[in-house]
DNA sequence: GGCGGTCTGTGAATATTTTCACTTTGCTTA
DNA sequence: TAAGCAAAGTGAAAATATTCACAGACCGCC
């Protein structure tokens, strides 16, 4: 029971590696090489080649990898066979347009319920999911066998939330509010700050252009960087 | 004219501690030092100084910082000082979510576009804002003065969109398609990939619980690492 | 069955990021 | 105005992450 210590920057990757031979497979490819997968993608083909190593030796030298067994096998290592069944809490716009994202669908998660602290909203739904009363939480999420949530609410009231859902046992969440939250270190909490993706493009564009180009901040989709 | 080279990470921070800054301003705080924000906020105190430094000498020693001064450095190095125009491309439950987001206007942006190719939403509002033909981006762009354009499209449409609206001038693209897009170098491309922060949470959750919590992985929120 | 080309897996090298630990500076108080 | 203390700024060390480059494995062809 060796316990290699992954980094979240080796699992991201791999989900954008499963997300290529998705692609590769639907185009009929049967096998692809680290090179070819990282020209294609602009990633770096040791580091493709590294990455999947940590989990087994999937490829065959000389040939690449098959590109059907590999994405089995990253789909079984990204946990994505099993169903997620998730919350969202805060029933505004963003909860609700998160509802129906179709993202969650692809990835195995299934949304079946979401909560809120507005008595108007309570008992509504959002197309087949039902507005619970917040103060339900724990018994909807043992009921309902919930075990992500989704933290969409405004930031003052995110800590809170966040207490609650992990005192009911949630170990897996997301967070939309744009605030620094305090979890337990057996809880995952994954924040998505579009707060700070906003202003790091604003602080681009408030850096004097360099006109020659050569001094300009590497390009980056957010994944990875140039040079 | 010296290039400082400043990393993503570093200008990322800054965000963060521009809003531990508002938060000690409403509290009435008037000066804060390194180690205060860093232990309020779980970050390094050595690090926040650095990162700082990067921009100027704005602590005095043996006091820390200015609440107020420092805040209105970071707001100016940020470029918030500067309304950004915005348009989201793609009226669907995504793009009118993030219509009436919050951190927009927060962060000085204005959404004054709503694009989208289907026929059946072009020219309705969602509530001041009009939803405009894609195919006329370039023109409104110019004379809305846009400088800012997000991406909230199927992914298939993805790279079309990008296309289109970098050949308008647009500079600074954030995304929402959980793909991989191309863009000239000049032009700042963030993905805000929801896809890969649901897999992360699956990955977690698939990982054997150490049940003495020794070998867990480290805590996050997305921003820092513990330990 | 050997040869040549291909491509993985990986140690070593490099690059980047974070943290440590020390020096310097400036305030405060006596 | 000197002493004491607090805290910024910063080079150096440590930790992480990426990339290079090559040995070894496999395939197909002759």
């Amino acid at each position: 029971m060796k316990v290699e210590k992954i980094s979240e920057l080796t699992t991201n990757r791999l989900s954008v590696y499963l997300r290529c031979l998705n692609a590769l497979a639907a185009d009929g490819a049967k096998t692809v090489s680290s090179d070819k997968l990282a020209k294609q993608f602009h990633l770096n083909s040791a580091q493709i080649r590294k990455d999947l190593a940590y989990f087994g030796e999937f490829g065959v030298r000389g040939v690449g990898y098959y590109v059907e067994s590999l994405r089995d096998h990253l789909t079984k290592i990204l946990g994505l066979t099993k169903e997620h069944r998730v919350a969202i809490i805060g029933a505004g716009r963003l909860g609700l347009a998160l509802t129906d994202y179709y993202g969650f669908t692809q990835s195995n998660f299934t949304v079946v319920a979401l909560f809120d602290a507005d008595a108007g909203k309570i008992g509504q739904k959002a197309g087949e999911v039902e507005i619970f009363d917040i103060k339900n939480f724990a018994e909807i999420a043992e009921k309902d066998n919930i075990d992500v949530a989704v933290i969409a609410v405004p930031a003052q009231f995110a800590q809170s939330v966040l207490e609650q859902i992990t005192k009911a046992g949630i170990k897996a969440v997301m967070n939309f509010a744009p605030t620094p939250l305090r979890v337990e270190t057996d809880v995952k909490l994954k924040t998505v700050d579009l707060t700070i993706s906003l202003e790091s493009l604003s602080y681009f564009l408030a850096q004097p252009a360099a006109s020659n180009g050569k001094n300009l901040k590497p390009k980056s989709d957010g994944r990875r960087k140039s040079k």
